[in-house]
RNA sequence: GGUGCGGUAGCCAAGUGGCCAGGCAAUGGUUUGCAAAACCAUGAUACGUGGGUUCAAAUCCCAUCCGCACCUCCA
């Protein structure tokens, strides 16, 4: 079956565009590095991985461009707090960036543009907006785009946001631009801002606004029309219907072919909450009160700490229901992050639960206070899976490896199934990257490969399929794909270290046990063992000696 | 108000007209010195609600309720 793909522009299920045949140009917008990502980041840097290692699998060479927007505004703001040259601040959180999407199984994309580098043809574009007018300079050295010069403004979000725009009223929109869906092509630097975020233009010295720089820099790397434009849901409206009207009156062309966008991840903060009764009932009219109390933002803290720090007898049962629905805000707030996240969850975990949902469907991060601290159901369950996922790995490779094989006459029993099971799963990755339903067949591979490694004396040739179809199958899903002795010692420290155990006295608590074995002593073994079991140490006898894992 | 995505068993989640999703949790069993892991078996009148079309509806049509998000810079 040919692979089919959903383009958020004609809201339709199209066959993948093919500008150069067997090739798939496709631009992501990356993050803007000014702090740490979250776990709604994480979700395009998954899907599009996904996507190009499918495509890669099927013979594709696929030109994955996603960008650093290394000049903004937030930047700025950031450095000059810290007192540090904006390019130190992108460097670092480019840095983390990185770690971040490796630890969620995210292969580099082929190229990765920064602004910084691109300002030259940053200018050459906005240069050219001007000449054939579709953008205006101000002057006070800013460059705007004019909306109402492009017919097709909102087509992506398909929103008439000309009509809009007149009826605010054209003229009252401030800052110099005329419109009010105007948006900056080129800001004048302010005299406060640092040297390392100016350059020079025929407006003066400033910095590339926000959009100019996808616009730039696809066309820089992939060219006019490239096949494929993703991103994050929430940049359709404004970046991605900006890019559209900068990019398409200078080129001619549409911008790209297609556009996919990832559902959005939701945080409901009162799922699995502990209100007490008091404050579930007053929780409804608060909300309606204070909409703002339903989303995460980032003034939740300080508002937090400005209401514990009145007198707690001026309190009012609402106030102290505001206080507990923002505790639990700024809770989500922090865990939501990635690299906090990573303390309490493997990253592969986290891709495993990303992949377990349809990349356009809405996916819930789930966050439930334990007396522990925090647990996250759903991820701490695809953790597990993982485990198995790997385990299943293990006793694959052991079986073949120590010639635990059976003669191989007769027909093999499962070759055809193994084969079946992968046209499968990659039939739900062709429509349109459907990884929750690839899944099922995946997990009925490594089902049914466990299941052959406890037979006595598997056929040879249906170890192999078992092998192939895992091999194929990790990596396209970039699932158990890496080693898995890396893996669950990887697990295993973190857990060691959250629960602040001691990993010489359960190496010892182990080796008493052994002894206690050996010498038949089985209740002193069983005490042993329950002892561990209290630490939360899972213990595993096996032909080589006894492994622990903290579960 | 506009735009979009949803509501499927205890939880998560595929599935767009007729055939089994799958995972987690649960229960019983095989195995094991005992366990763990693995495997086997078992579920449940599952499809927000009310109508309608059809031999047949989670799936199509109409109505309606609920949730989430975006609507100038949060992926």
């Amino acid at each position: 079956m040919p692979f089919r793909l959903h383009d958020s522009l004609t809201n339709a299920l199209l066959p993948l565009p093919e500008r150069t045949p067997g090739e798939t140009s496709l631009y992501v917008c990356g993050p803007t590095v000014y702090g740490y990502i979250h776990v709604g980041n994480a979700r395009p840097a998954v899907v599009f991985d996904v996507l190009v290692r499918h495509l890669e699998r099927g013979g594709r060479i696929v030109r994955y461009v996603r960008n650093f927007t290394d000049v903004d505004d937030k930047i700025i703001q950031v450095a000059v707090e810290n007192g540090e040259e904006p390019r130190a601040v992108s460097e670092r959180f480019i840095a983390a960036y990185r770690d971040d999407t490796a630890s969620l199984g995210c292969r580099p994309p082929w190229a990765e543009p920064r602004v910084s580098e691109h300002i030259p043809a940053i200018v050459a574009h906005v240069e050219a907006l001007i000449a054939k007018g579709f953008a205006y300079a101000t002057p006070d050295g800013d460059v705007y785009y004019d909306t109402a010069k492009f017919a097709d403004y909102g087509k992506l979000s398909r929103r008439d946001l000309r009509a809009q725009d007149a009826e605010r009223g054209r003229g009252k929109a401030g800052d110099g631009k005329r419109g009010e869906f105007d948006f900056a092509l080129w800001k004048s630097a302010k005299p406060h801002e640092p040297a390392g975020a100016r350059w020079p233009s025929p407006w003066g010295e400033g910095r590339p606004g926000w959009h100019i720089e996808c616009s730039a820099m696809s066309h820089a790397l992939l060219g006019d029309g490239f096949d494929v434009h993703g991103g994050g849901p929430d940049l359709k409206f404004p970046h991605h219907e900006n890019e559209i009207a900068q990019s398409e009156p200078v080129y001619g062309a549409p911008m790209a072919r297609s556009w996919m966008h990832n559902g959005f991840i939701e945080v409901d903060i009162e799922k699995n909450a502990s209100f007490s009764d008091e404050v579930l009932a007053l929780l409804p009219a608060l909300k309606e009160a204070d909409p703002e109390l339903r989303k995460i933002s980032k003034s939740d803290g300080r508002r937090l700490a400005e209401l514990r720090a009145r007198d707690a007898s001026t309190l009012t049962p609402e106030d102290r229901a505001v206080i507990a629905v923002l505790e639990r805000k700024v809770q989500f707030g922090q865990w939501f992050q990635l690299r906090r996240l990573r303390e309490r969850v493997d990253g592969e975990a986290v891709r495993l639960w990303i992949l377990g949902t349809h990349y356009r469907a809405p996916l819930s991060f789930d966050l439930s206070e334990t007396a522990d601290g925090p647990v996250f159901p759903a991820l701490d369950q695809a953790e597990k899976r993982l485990e198995y996922l790997y385990d299943t790995r293990v006793k694959l490779a052991a079986k073949i490896a120590s010639g635990g094989r059976g003669p191989a006459s007769g027909k093999p029993a499962l070759v055809a199934t193994f084969e079946k099971l992968v046209r499968d799963f990659d039939a739900a990755l062709d429509d349109d990257l459907n990884t929750a339903g690839a899944l099922d067949p995946f997990g009925q591979v490594f089902g049914a490969a466990n299941k052959l490694c406890d037979t006595k004396k598997p056929d040879p040739r249906d170890l192999d399929a078992a092998d192939a179809a895992i091999d194929h199958l990790t990596a396209v899903l970039g699932l158990a794909e890496g080693d898995p002795e890396a893996f669950f010692a990887r697990v295993t420290a973190r857990r060691v270290k959250t629960r602040n155990l001691d990993a010489a006295h359960i190496d010892d608590l182990v080796r008493q046990r052994t002894a206690a074995r050996e010498g038949r002593e089985f209740l002193r073994a069983d005490e042993l063992r329950a002892e561990l079991t209290a630490l939360g140490i899972e213990l595993r006898d096996g032909a080589s000696g006894t492994a622990w894992r903290a579960v």
